[in-house]
DNA sequence: GATGAATGAGAATTCATTCAT
DNA sequence: GATGAATGAATTCTCATTCAT
């Protein structure tokens, strides 16, 4: 094999797209993504065919990037609620450090070039953490068994939390807590 | 610049802008929406000057028939819980019925197309909205003191819930009656 | 209505592509056959919807153009064989006149990218042609009751004869004679 | 430039240039040769420097097989028409053996890239064609002393008996036959 | 010599906007 | 005021060719 295909070029596709995306939409120019990236315009095809497949990686780099964060060092010995509240912290700081990414998956939720094979992959992709959230809601939440439920209001209530932060980043540990507290609440029997 | 002749065509522009939005993004041609509108291509600029005008226009139209909408009936003589309760529903109720415009919305909420001054003037169109919110929540709410907040609770939610009825419309009382219960629950004290 | 489509404006890009497809093949940009008929790149595209339509709609018109020539003048009172001079010379004549469509068509004909239909289409197009051919060939040919077959050998010598009209065209007299001779015999009985 | 190492494969590139460009065409991606080949994209350029160079090699490449193929076999000592008609039917069940590659050649003979060098270089191949040809026609011939007109109009009349052929591939045999006659009778004094 | 990633100049379209009718 | 043809910059994607491996 002559030069292998850099994985360190594909992630630096994907990065600018992120930016791109986040700043311009899904209109984003792909030759912009490519200077961005470093790239000519016709590298970025080799390492996705079109903007459309393009578009559905980046989605699911971005949620499985947040889902992994939302794990990772996972108080296994914590008291559910602080478990639960790892995860809400993790999702917040993840978003509040990589802005671009954050804004860039809201885009594409909303998008229609998403295909639903990409959604459905992309839900699957936080299995994991809808499970942890269902043994860590259990005897707490109003709709135990329905983790889906759980997990789009912790979601939406995190979404809503970082537009307050975007806006007042000074308040955010304030914002953390409150929107954590209004999650806690929201899906308590 | 007076207001031009026909009223009626440019609610007919801006209906087409929904459905369009909604489906395609932003990106939608201005073409397609005037054939949409039933006009030609060119008139839709004697209404709108620009397409960015139009898409802003359309942000403000939708969100001050959604604030209008909340606040129809509102009964002022029920109890405190069952006020909100009516703007909720009206909420539900009025997406469920003009998904396209629900959509469209969320795909304008997003959009870098918006201006700045758009999304404050949209904040304002419910600046009644959040005065009873704010008052039917006196004594119940932890942040009494803060109508966008609890605002943002609710709408969050709201469209959390719109994408779940979207997904099973039979259960759509349920998800409603949930989805109250979790606001309700969530800006508690 | 606005400005109307100009019948004008269809005919120059047709007489433009016809240019550069002799020249260039169907690879021909249409940037440049815009640009040859005096139009802006994208003004092409309201009188053919893809380069395609464009190249099959030359590839007919063309095809019509020399059908039409053929008749021309025809000498309904000759003798059977003049008759057929006559449109043997016509087709000469006229492709010796335009050489580009000649070649055009030529490139056209061998191409994929004419579609099955147009290439009915086409044929159809000289019905009129063969069917005079057939008459005047009664009694002379050996496949009387093969007019498709009789046309596609003048059709072959009459390309075979421009060839040579161009390599020398101060023989083209001789050529045409000679050409017209070769087929007199070859569909003889 | 020394012949470069392996034949078989420079034979492989020009055996499926001549499907892809049958096919496609000359505008046929060398990629997609390359790959038809069995070869990676570049290796291609170290058979032929450029594209342009594969496609004249490849005219050359096909007129020289047609040329050796017409005379394999030749029957000597047969009569003259009958030595005619040896190289006819060669020339005919060579193309419906190989209609890739006659369609290739056809695609190539009005192509711009094929330079008027190859052209005359093709032409060459066919000389002792023309030769014999021209022996077997003395006494025969109105053009005895020409005989790239008589090499001309059998392959105008042989391609044109191959289209019908492809149409009508049962009648293989009788299209053969009354093809021969054609040109026999219209080179005929 | 073989490989295939990298390049960037096109290629065909699309589209917001203008303006002659 | 309404129409839709005209414009040309911008967009996605292709492809011959080069060159690091």
């Amino acid at each position: 094999m002559a030069r292998p295909l850099s994985e360190e070029k594909r992630e630096a596709i994907l990065e600018a797209a992120a930016e791109l995306v986040a700043t311009l939409g899904t209109g984003a120019p792909t030759a912009k993504i490519a200077q961005a990236a470093g790239l000519a315009e016709g590298t970025l095809f080799t390492y996705f065919a079109t903007k459309d497949a393009l578009l559905n990686e980046l989605f699911l780099a971005i949620e499985a990037e947040l889902a992994a964060t939302m794990l990772e060092g996972y108080p296994a010995k914590a008291a559910a609620q602080a478990r639960c509240r790892h995860m809400w912290d993790r999702f917040i700081d993840w978003a509040a450090l990589n802005p671009m990414k954050h804004k860039a998956m809201r885009q594409l939720k909303v998008s229609d070039r998403i295909s639903a094979e990409s959604k459905k992959l992309g839900e699957m992709l936080f299995q994991e953490v809808k499970a942890l959230l269902a043994q860590n809601l259990a005897g707490h939440a109003a709709k135990e068994n329905m983790p889906d439920y759980n997990g789009a209001v912790l979601g939406a209530l995190a979404d809503m939390t970082l537009d307050f932060i975007a806006r007042h980043p000074r308040k955010r540990e304030a914002y953390k807590q409150a929107g954590f507290e209004a999650f806690w609440k929201a899906i308590a029997r």
